[in-house]
DNA sequence: TCATCCAGTTAACAACTGTTCTCCGTAATT
DNA sequence: AATTACGGAGAACAGTTGTTAACTGGATGA
């Protein structure tokens, strides 16, 4: 069960998430690499050196976010894939989901746009890793569908990460879409809506 | 005619285009953003204070290697959306397209990915209005096809900003392979093609 | 109760940053 | 031939950066 953590470590955490609170903050108007040590202990009220006691440099900092932003989200991805509706349904509500995640997440959702082709090699990895898991992971799902009968492996990782890409593009186009008019919010829907029902009508006819 | 350019001003254009190009070829490592004004200067061999006479800051110099990156490519997007050949060739010498820019251009592409997500807004927006022209045009292209005939204006914009998305993504995915064994990067060919094949697939049965 | 541990502090380091102002030499203009 | 325009150099500015070392004080465990 879970053990109740000591005075000390429980204050520990607390400022080792007050430091990534602050980074993921200060990197809504530039990229990680040019945060600054400083500048994410100076935001927090901490003095520069106790940087160290939680990571060995930003990069680290950077790979720890990465695990915040999209290792939780693993479950919501699978069950979410796998629903039992008809299409449509299924489509809508992936796309309300990216929404809502994008909603309450926003500067994760930034942070790994930036940073997936951003200028900090192991961050960069460290995202590449957990998208290549997503794309396992609904590639999975996909195969349990009777619409995949017949379909090579192959061919079915290439359209997880196919999805996971688009994904990604929509929840982008979210986070752009997130200080404009609510018009504009329904178009950018309607627009992901017919997307990945392309991919789908595209899916449903591959084997001709 | 073109007229030549006094020495004064072929000078200058020589070290603006040797900033830009010291600029390019720092970023392989970093962010646009932690991209100093005197790491350029230095590169270049020339004294920080010369950086004004150029460029008004590191964002306006993002800006102008932006329209170095992407602005001379809208006429090969043309063509090559709207080539004759059957299906199955146009995708693949797309494909090759892509391939070949990437080979002969990879500082170029690797900056438009890395900045389009990226913390500097004006470049941001630079790409983002480059790449909604590659949108348009593209559309302009589809719209030819006898394939799109009953397609709605706002659904061609929606496929050809898949398929520019696409792009990219294959761009960046043979910027990734650049330095792989030849297996590895037929591997991601072979990907490559059958994610735009299934688009295509898609688009053919969207009136359904 | 006492010794140990350890998250956080303080001070100092050399190196670096963007920006201003003043100046120079030469190409361009008259 | 004389004057102007201008790309670039030089020096100096106040601030910033990452990293080191030695230190402090309160929680921890014997």
């Amino acid at each position: 069960m879970s053990h109740t953590l000591g005075i000390r470590q429980a204050q520990k955490q607390k400022t080792r998430q007050a430091l990534l609170d602050a980074a993921l903050a200060l990197l809504e108007e530039q990229s990680l690499s040019s945060l600054g040590l400083r500048e994410v202990t100076r935001a927090v009220g901490v003095a520069p050196t106790a940087f160290y006691r939680h990571f060995r440099s930003i990069a680290d900092l950077g790979a720890a976010l990465v695990e915040e932003a999209l290792g939780s989200l693993h479950p919501m991805i699978r069950t979410t894939v796998s629903a039992a509706d008809d299409h449509g349904q299924r489509i809508k509500r992936a796309i309300e989901l990216i929404a809502g995640h994008v909603d309450a997440y926003p500067a994760h959702v930034r942070f790994i746009a930036r940073e997936r082709h951003g200028g900090v090699q192991p961050v960069r990895e460290a995202i590449r890793d957990q998208l290549a898991r997503f794309g396992q992971e609904v590639k999975d799902e996909l195969a349990k569908d009777p619409v995949s009968e017949g379909w090579s492996e192959d061919d079915l990782l290439m359209l997880a990460n196919l999805y996971v890409d688009q994904m990604l593009i929509t929840a982008s186009l979210f986070l752009e879409a997130l200080e404009a008019s609510p018009e504009e919010r329904e178009r950018v829907c309607q627009v992901a809506e017919h997307q990945l029902r392309l991919i789908s009508v595209g899916r449903e006819h591959w084997l001709d």
